[in-house]
DNA sequence: CCCTGCTCATGAAACGTTTCATGAACTCTG
DNA sequence: CAGAGTTCATGAAACGTTTCATGAGCAGGG
């Protein structure tokens, strides 16, 4: 069966190298060692083919190079460009990532802080659903869209200035009756900054707005009832839209489309995160594009600096808008 | 700093407890232990606050309860699926996820391997790009969709049927020429049974096909010239495309669009992996939807098997056919 | 009552590293 | 040339588990 039972050790490339054990340490870590020692060990280690334990050293210095990070899936893309760009970025400072799906789930996020605890990850990024969370104060922690308090750094868009473009973009587009619409209204989190910055400017411009927050449970079927309520005489009473997600604005689109309206000769709809069409084609919807692979940067140097408490409490990124949407014809 | 430098160990829960460590060892491991002793071990686990340490464990057994699992990306829905249900069932077992991204580069994808075995993961889960990788024999070791040699195991959809599937629904759409495009086909991987399958199926239906194999590197633009040359009068000779992957279908469809041609009602398009909008929507385009979730449960029983060489060195598992696309209207 | 066999707790060794106190071999300074 | 200082290899201890040989305690059979 797979493992050969008797790799070699530190301890055999000594005996090879005829050198103490540490020294083989102290050559494999790079650190201060003699000409002639470091090559009678290197040489050793090429003959007997000695492979590096992970294991021996994280027993031994209770690190793990390993950063759990905490999302609901891996399904919806941002999700999933949030975890190819942490991974990338931890990669690049030869750490590892443990990674935690929680499907929406308040009581798995808890269980996994405790796994992760066993497991003895150096630190967590988490994007979360439990307002509630107990956040450990033992393991380095850091969050995205999500502000506990003062001393758990949080990462995050723009997400009032985001709220503004959108409002400026429909505004250009000549729209005068607009609304807002999303999930998630009661998580006191950074994403419901996109509506205060979106009424803020509409106010400013002078656009007349509606707002609609649901509940994260709350059935898409009501945001089809807001539509049809603003349907006057075959006509939408609206013509502009500001949705919260990208994934909402996809949705809203197609029911826009089934309810016999055009988008966007009917009504401009504007979403937010910037998603794209597998990745590298042109974004989904018209949206405010968040700037993922900064996030990532963010939240990685965040939960490996030293002293997390010197990490401002709040970080937020620049966004942008582009245009997007399936070609109409 | 972070982590509490005296966190209890197995030693003091048997100090506290007045048993021996190896007895509180087996009350953790759930073996037999008498009642009292149970019962005292565990209120002094309670009392202490005891947090069990993985690296000890990974030490002692060289079994770190972790699998690697090596793929391009997260940003193609196809592989975010697969990472997604490959860590779901993972977890079920009790086994964390070491994610790996190569990119597409071939040179990682064997860096990844001297790293996954640094780092003593208990298994690796390949869907490689490169078809002269080395595959370790000191590694559980299953691929995705990349038949290797009949000693490691690769776990397919079945591609040749469908393959089969995508020709008779185009001909059940009363198609007549119909062609197959795609990329990849420099390697000597399950996929490229998709053409097999559909060439077969279009030969017994009397369909007239023709076929596109392009080089992994080949720009995008020569399948538009492909198109191109199938224009005669302003119409499209063919009447039917089966396309690699629903990605690439995707850009085809765009590009007939582009081109002044609608889909389905000039050409109809079926696509192959089964991505849907944002997870839970409906298909992105007609396809033949891969079973992901049993793929990932076939990959994980195969790696986590005791007795690898007993799997099946290649298993296939069914497709189907979805109808998809943005609703035109 | 002795012996055998069983159950189950004990104590110690082992896994592969890092790190620290020790001291050997030099070099420099006055 | 003696003493102080520097560089660098050594050997051993420690990290937190699992596991194994040992033996204590007890029940049952003859």
């Amino acid at each position: 069966m797979a493992k050969a039972k008797n790799a070699p050790t530190m301890a055999d490339v000594a005996r090879e190298a005829g050198v103490a054990l540490g020294t083989v340490s102290r050559v494999i870590n790079g650190q201060q060692v003699g000409e002639e020692f470091r090559r009678k060990v290197e040489e050793a280690i090429q003959r007997l083919g000695y492979q590096y334990n992970n294991s021996g050293r994280a027993l031994r210095t209770d690190r793990t190079n390993t950063i759990a990070l905490i999302i609901p899936n891996t399904i919806n893309p941002y999700f999933a460009l949030l975890v190819h760009h942490i991974n990338i970025e931890l990669e690049k400072r030869n750490y590892r990532m443990l990674l935690c799906f929680t499907k929406y789930d308040r009581d798995r996020e808890t269980e996994f802080i405790q796994m992760v605890r066993q497991n003895r990850a150096d630190g967590i990024i988490a994007l979360t659903y439990n307002p509630n969370l107990t956040i450990p104060d033992d393991i380095p922690f850091v969050t995205i869209d999500r502000f506990f308090s003062v001393s758990v750094p949080c990462i995050a868009a723009d997400n009032f200035g985001g709220g503004r473009i959108a409002a400026q973009k429909l505004a250009e587009f000549g729209c005068r009756k607009v609304a807002f619409l999303r999930t998630g209204s009661s998580l006191t989190n950074e994403p419901s900054k996109r509506k205060d910055g979106f009424v803020s400017a509409c106010v400013e411009l002078g656009l007349s707005f509606e707002v609609l927050a649901l509940e994260d449970e709350a059935p898409y079927s009501q945001f089809e009832d807001f539509l049809q309520e603003h349907v006057v005489d075959g006509k939408l009473s609206l013509d502009g839209l500001f949705l919260g997600t990208d994934m909402l604005a996809w949705q809203i689109i197609q029911s826009l489309q089934r309810m016999g309206f055009c988008v966007p000769e009917d009504v401009q709809v504007i979403g937010f995160d910037g998603i794209r069409m597998f990745g590298n084609q042109s974004y989904v919807v018209s949206t405010i594009v968040q700037p993922v692979q900064d996030i990532a940067e963010a939240c990685v140097s965040a939960v490996l600096s030293r002293h997390l408490s010197t990490i401002p409490s709040l970080i937020c990124l620049p966004v942008h808008y582009a245009s997007g949407g399936t070609t109409k014809e």
